[in-house]
DNA sequence: AAGAATGTTATGTA
DNA sequence: CTACATAACATTCT
């Protein structure tokens, strides 16, 4: 799907989770993401909102798309190509005001040219909660998810379980591009690698699944071969290095 | 074949 | 008001 692209959008079987039937003939003109939240823009202030939740997946066909089977809850049909969502957390259309109230629930995304670090700072700074239970909360920072939680602690030698406000200037700002750095590259590979090339002793783009992280879902540290301990942390589970994380 | 998993939201309790 | 727990909901894979 491309900006300018006259696009059908369509609910084949489901719904959208909010009851549109059938949005026909829209020119997409521009796609955007606020954390983990996607915003498709059509011309006439048509805003559809998605969120992939946890089992959210797009399905891309690029030659002729097959009749939808099951629960296709959207399919965009462009000109080279069609896009199936299915298991979406949300797939609805909405309007400016919703827009703003979902926007001002979400903190500072990394990835975002117009992130100020400054709004995750201050709730960090302050907050005697986990720094692994704020890292996951969309309204501090947006977009960390369990994997990057793990990850970007871990890389940093910070134990999810460490009071927030016990980090130093210096920590946040670390921990901030490193996060970054993250995203942006699992935005690059569309899948998460977190380990790198060395570590893992073979080029990256063969690293099998199960081996890319170096403490999330393993039992031993990539970095250092000591135990990981698991717990959870925030309604999720949580990893950490007993050698590495303090 | 139960259970777990790259998640959010609404609601209840302290 | 805040923090935290729980449930509901989505789907696929082991």
């Amino acid at each position: 799907m491309l900006a300018g692209e006259p696009v059908r959008a369509s609910s084949p079987q489901g719904r959208f989770t909010d009851g549109a039937r059938l949005l026909d003939d829209l020119v997409l003109t521009d796609i955007d993401a606020h954390g983990k939240h996607l915003f498709y823009r059509f011309a006439d202030d048509v805003l559809l909102h998605v969120h992939l939740g946890l089992f959210g997946r797009f399905m891309t066909h690029r030659s002729a798309a097959p009749e939808p089977r099951g629960a296709i809850r959207l399919r965009m049909v462009g000109h080279d190509g069609t896009v199936d969502l299915r298991g979406p957390t949300a797939c609805e259309i909405i309007d400016a005001d919703q827009e703003s109230r979902l926007l001002g629930r979400l903190g500072p995304d990394p990835l975002r040219a117009d992130a100020d670090p400054e709004q995750a700072w201050s709730r960090i700074s302050r907050s005697r909660r986990e720094i692994g239970a704020l890292l996951m909360d969309q309204s501090v920072i947006a977009g960390v998810g369990n994997v990057y939680r793990a990850e970007a602690l871990h890389v940093m030698g910070i134990h999810p379980a460490r009071e927030a406000r016990s980090l130093g200037r210096e920590e946040f700002d670390a921990l901030w591009d490193t996060v970054g750095r993250m995203l942006t590259d699992g935005e690059r590979a569309g899948r998460i690698i977190t380990v790198t090339a060395e570590d893992a002793g073979m080029p990256r783009s063969r690293i099998p699944r199960g081996e890319r992280t170096y403490v999330y879902r393993q039992a031993q540290c990539r970095s250092c071969g000591g135990p990981v301990t698991s717990w959870e942390l925030a309604g999720r589970r949580a990893w950490a290095c007993t050698g590495c994380q303090r």
